[in-house]
DNA sequence: GATGAATGAGGTTTCATTCAT
DNA sequence: AATGAATGAAACCTCATTCAT
């Protein structure tokens, strides 16, 4: 009778409801990175997926935080799988810092669609102060535990993580205002960019 | 017989209607602020400002993004007044900097609610990416110069810009988060970290 | 901006305005008791009052509770204005009781839609219990006076009331299947009932 | 194909459909008793009978009116087998009334759950003004006869029947706001009110 | 028989805007 | 200038029903 799941239930869900769900999902994540959270509206979003009618996403979904926060969940995870690995692949604060900028720039530039929506979701959504803490929590325990091991020189962790995450960041609007960016150079600029502020004197 | 002025003529308005405008585009300013761009429709705004109905507002603007874009500029020319004069009054590329980094975190943390509004407006606003390259034009023309005067390192001016501007605004999450966060500590980071991403080596 | 008044509130309001209010009251209670309280929708309502769309209601009244609880206080107000004097011009309990009956029955013949759909109402709005309790216990409380003053024979005041009560109210169904019915006598039959039942022995 | 059966068909249908059918059924009362006829979707009443899809409800019901009207017939029959033999055990016309009485409300007191939803369902169903006449129907001859043989005074049967079952379903209204009400003494004060209500003078 | 996805209509509410007064 | 009523579109959601599997 109803697919809804509120969505962080185990799954039992069969193959092709998954893949309306799915499919759901995407043009979701299509609508909010086009037009913008405000604007992504289920009109949009059910005409995107070729939905007959919004009761459509009614029916998979237990309204529209419940959608929101499975798309916001899914490109976390992929963000998650694709960044994960490399960042721990390195070793050292430093050498990880840099990995995880090169990282992050390099899963926007591979996937700018998802991670635009990604931000609107974060940036609109209600919550999202206690979000944001999380969002930088990790950056700023490793600059931490990097302090403590004389990897890196002396400033505040908190502010240092911020200005990481939202130097990152600052590729999104650049690519809205110029597509044909260089990610990688980007990237390049920002890696130098913290190496020199986060080093030892 | 209206009094609508696609806002960006001269006026030869009079100072009771101007006296309206500013009166609609304070509460615009405080609700963008309080609700997000999102949600603040034009009787919140009308509720706010005391006016008896929402056709005020039509009245004396033409459109949301008259009234919108009014607020914008307001905002920035007030920013533009407070900072401008501290800006330049320093001498150098590296001075400015610093004052303009602190300028700008300053006023934030003095007109918290029009910058949180300026900040939802341009993010959520339509032409915001034509917006965003002029307004870190202005540093990015300051780093260009100063590299030729031989002041700064070698570095990509626009992303440094981007950057430094990023920095600036990340304050906003984190007062959302915690609003007890000193901000003149917060302003001496970010001067620290692009003082040593700048300098010559 | 807005003509919503939580209804409860003192009155400043226009004449027209509160022309707009009457006539959208006026058109739910032909509505609710044309098709029963589950099927008046605001869409009904609209079409019934001839307003172009179901926003004018919302304009007017705090939502669909807001509008029914108007249309309730108004055909009680009503219902107490025609009812009271006539009632309280009797003295001794038997007459009042037999008062009471004929005044309810007359004033249901006189307006049968509102009363209809007061009934409707009360029946099917959320917090109709407690509503019961009350509409009861002015007749409850009456028969425990003229009990107390020997004028009735011993029996449950609640009980009684509650049986005066739905003996009255039975004439709507009885109006539905047989519309020529003739109320006085109905009247008639009713007081005889409860005059026995209430007779001292 | 179909198993619906507009469901006052002879009864052709396998042991397991009629087993399915009852299960809806008796959800359906409960949900009808608990949320009221309005709110008792078919959403609702799957959840409650445990079906996987409201597509069920439809496959053995030919529509809401259809599963109404079976659960509607369900009760009525329960009540009729319940206080049938009862009543007729008796023998005249006070002692049948007295005998009436007290089995509708010791039926209501032992199944108050399908007793409500029965009544929620007359009042809100269509075509109910004809139920309602042949619901009382039965009283009334009995008045009448009773009268022919001289056991009851003189009064309309008809007013005296709809007295009697309003008298009756008025207990519904006082268990919902005094769900601890005793349905005894109820019952013996409703006896009391009728015998005097009916006796020859 | 049973499932759950799909449909399209309809529910209330809020929106920006227009208009008569 | 100002009011507040009016409009019609669009928002999210739930409904009973149908259909392929």
């Amino acid at each position: 009778m109803q697919a809804k799941a509120s969505s962080s239930e185990q799954d039992g869900r069969s193959f092709i409801e998954n893949a309306r769900r799915a499919q759901i999902v995407r043009a979701a994540l299509d609508t909010i990175a086009e037009l913008g959270f405000a604007k992504a509206s289920f009109a949009k979003i059910a005409k995107r997926a070729g939905l007959s009618s919004t009761g459509m996403i009614s029916y998979h979904f237990d309204g529209k935080g419940d959608l929101v926060a499975e798309a916001m969940r899914d490109v976390l995870a992929a963000a998650a799988a694709a960044m994960g690995p490399r960042i721990r692949a390195e070793t050292g604060g430093p050498a990880r810092l840099r990995a995880y900028i090169e990282a992050n720039i390099a899963f926007i530039a591979e996937r700018p669609t998802d991670m635009k929506a990604l931000l609107e979701i974060l940036r609109n959504n209600a919550g999202e102060p206690a979000w944001f803490l999380q969002s930088i929590s990790l950056l700023e325990e490793a600059f931490r535990e990097g302090q403590r091991a004389g990897e890196f020189g002396e400033f505040d962790p908190r502010v240092m993580a911020i200005a990481v995450r939202q130097a990152i960041d600052g590729i999104h609007a650049l690519l809205a205002a110029e597509p044909r960016t260089d990610t990688a150079a980007y990237a390049q600029q920002v890696v130098r960019i913290f190496a020199l502020a986060t080093a030892r004197s």
